[in-house]
DNA sequence: CCGAATCGCTTGCGCATGCAAGTTGTTTGC
DNA sequence: GCAAACAACTTGCATGCGCAAGCGATTCGG
């Protein structure tokens, strides 16, 4: 029993660090975007208004505050996000996708969804697909910040 | 169908964050070993003799050459692997285990398998479990370092 | 054989990130 | 109301990592 937990997890952190290590050479030369800033676009997509506030950002993206201020910093300088106070809370400092940002997390989702296709090749069903979605989406619903 | 390759790899990615986000908290403060240390080990404990090149312990990790040599030396330091030579080629500096690395790697397999163990909770039947360990597997068959 | 290409490893440098401390703004307890 | 606790964000510092360059060792082509 906790023998399967050891080998599903181990199993899991090692197939997301081959998967990463395959994105992460096509990708920036590509958009001019790392794979973590694509990420951080994807989750103020899914956002409503398109904003999130940075902590909820860093919350959602299992990452340290100060990091979400760091990467905030370049994507607004090439306006792909915007930075956004808020009337009530002035402690509050929102990152909102801008109208370019939405259009370059669009191409950027297209080009992620061809390297997902090349991971997963021909050997796929679609049934297996659809199952292996379930079962990872059971370990991410109570967290906050799906993606998909 | 390329959308659901898609949503594989985010779900498999976001879970992975997640996951890896929990371990390093009460990992390295039980064992001394950062959970990348740990995974190093494992490597080694189940390659022949116990022991790699450093190029081959890259290439299982997917982490760079340099990341290796500079991961390896503090483990030296503290006894739980020891550097090799080859008699054949003077080129290659095998990292090995040793019986007290051994005995480490062992006991932070515990506390993996316990911390695992919380991940799943107790919603996951041993069916789930098995089923997700298959597809997994699928996705790090064809690559070298499985390491359940 | 001998030079050139290749390989394994290490090192310098730059970038990304977490932690702790500091700043500013808000909420709570009295 | 006011002080103390708390929250959101930023910044200094240390660490970990990839890339490119460098160095010794090996292999390959002639």
């Amino acid at each position: 029993m906790e023998d399967l937990c050891l080998k599903n997890t181990l199993r899991l952190l090692q197939s997301a660090d081959q998967i990463k290590a395959r994105l992460s050479g096509d990708f920036s030369s590509v958009h001019g975007l790392s794979v973590n800033e694509v990420f951080l676009l994807m989750h103020l997509e899914q956002a409503p208004l398109h904003r999130l506030s940075r902590v909820e950002l860093a919350k959602r993206m299992h990452v340290s505050a100060s990091t979400v201020t760091r990467m905030a910093a370049p994507l607004e300088k090439i306006g792909v996000v915007a930075r956004q106070a808020d009337s009530r809370d002035a402690r509050l400092a929102f990152v909102v996708l801008t109208q370019t940002g939405l259009e370059r997390v669009a191409e950027a989702r297209m080009t992620f969804a061809k390297q997902a296709g090349y991971v997963f090749r021909d050997r796929w069903t679609d049934e297996d697909l659809c199952q292996l979605s379930d079962l990872l989406h059971r370990l991410i619903a109570d967290a906050p910040g799906d993606l998909t």
